[in-house]
DNA sequence: GCGTAGACTTGAGTCA
DNA sequence: ACTGCTCAAGTCTACG
């Protein structure tokens, strides 16, 4: 479900609700999307800890507790995390709850089940290889036109998947892909060591827009998507090529075609993107 | 080591 | 209304 500028707008939206308020009681209503440790271990080291902060990392949320351990929750598909009052009603599709001691709670709902829900010491994140192995993060100083270059021209992928990679950059999913390769003008199954150096400075530019843009906009809230408070974004009103099959490109008025790459529906102007031969 | 299909899972669909 | 089929914001594993 939802990229780094989803992820980092539900952070942003409850991070100063939650933290250095001490959880009072975890309840676990579908304890399968706790990985480690036993949901009876999870509920019981989380109970009477306070929140000390909740940042983002790619497309992880970390929670750090006042014993030093880290709650590491991924959102994959469907996952969501709301901040309710405690007498209002939770979602349908609930997992686990946290009480908080202000009589508040934060909800872990998913449809589908594929988020996980990790808690951890410091010691252990290397277990998480997801998270340990991230690439350098679109709008950070770690994300030069140098360090994109260097690992496209380590890869030869197609720069679809490439950019879906995230020991590559870290954040990027499906929607925001499509989004920042039609801005750049590039076609999906271009190779990555293929791009030119003005490509590759025009691919640079496009993913840090989308993903500010995304992140300004409240994030895109195209199926499922809500932030930390129940509430929509925006961007999917400004989406270029995303779920735009059939439409009139934003550039050149063609219509916007979509193929199944590496399993993944993609999104693209066939005029403005086009594939050359010797590429 | 690298790149690519398949698996996980459940509900929605300008479905058909 | 009910049925069935396709597709989905992500990542890990297995295989060639």
């Amino acid at each position: 479900m939802p990229e780094m500028p989803e992820v980092e707008n539900i952070v942003i939206g409850i991070k100063d609700f939650i933290e250095n308020k001490k959880i009072v009681d975890v309840e676990i209503i579908k304890g399968d999307v706790i990985k480690s440790p036993s949901s009876d271990e999870y509920r019981k080291l989380l109970q009477d800890k306070i929140i000390k902060s909740l940042k983002r990392r790619g497309k992880y949320i970390i929670m750090s507790l006042d014993d030093g351990r880290l709650n590491i929750i991924h959102l994959r598909m469907t996952g969501k995390l709301l901040y309710k009052q405690e007498n209002e009603d939770i979602d349908k599709y609930s997992c686990v709850i946290y009480h908080l001691e202000d009589k508040t709670k934060l909800i872990y709902a998913d449809i589908r089940r594929l988020g996980t829900l990790d808690l951890i010491t410091t010691d252990e994140i290397s277990r998480l290889k997801g998270l340990y192995t991230l690439g350098a993060e679109p709008l950070s100083s770690e994300f030069t036109i140098g360090y994109l270059k260097d690992c496209l021209n380590k890869s030869k992928t197609k720069i679809k998947p490439f950019l879906l990679n995230q020991k590559n950059v870290a954040g990027l999913g499906n929607i925001y892909v499509d989004e920042a390769l039609a801005i750049s003008k590039i076609h999906p199954e271009r190779k990555a060591n293929s791009l030119s150096d003005e490509e590759i400075e025009k691919l640079h530019q496009a993913i840090n827009l989308v993903i500010n843009e995304g992140i300004r906009d409240g994030g895109t809230s195209f199926r499922d998507y809500r932030n930390g408070l129940g509430e929509k974004g925006s961007h999917q009103d400004k989406l270029y090529v995303y779920n735009r099959k059939g439409k009139e490109c934003r550039f050149c008025d063609t219509l916007i075609t979509k193929i199944v790459l590496n399993g993944r529906g993609t999104y693209f102007c066939p005029n403005c993107q086009k594939l050359n031969d010797d590429k």
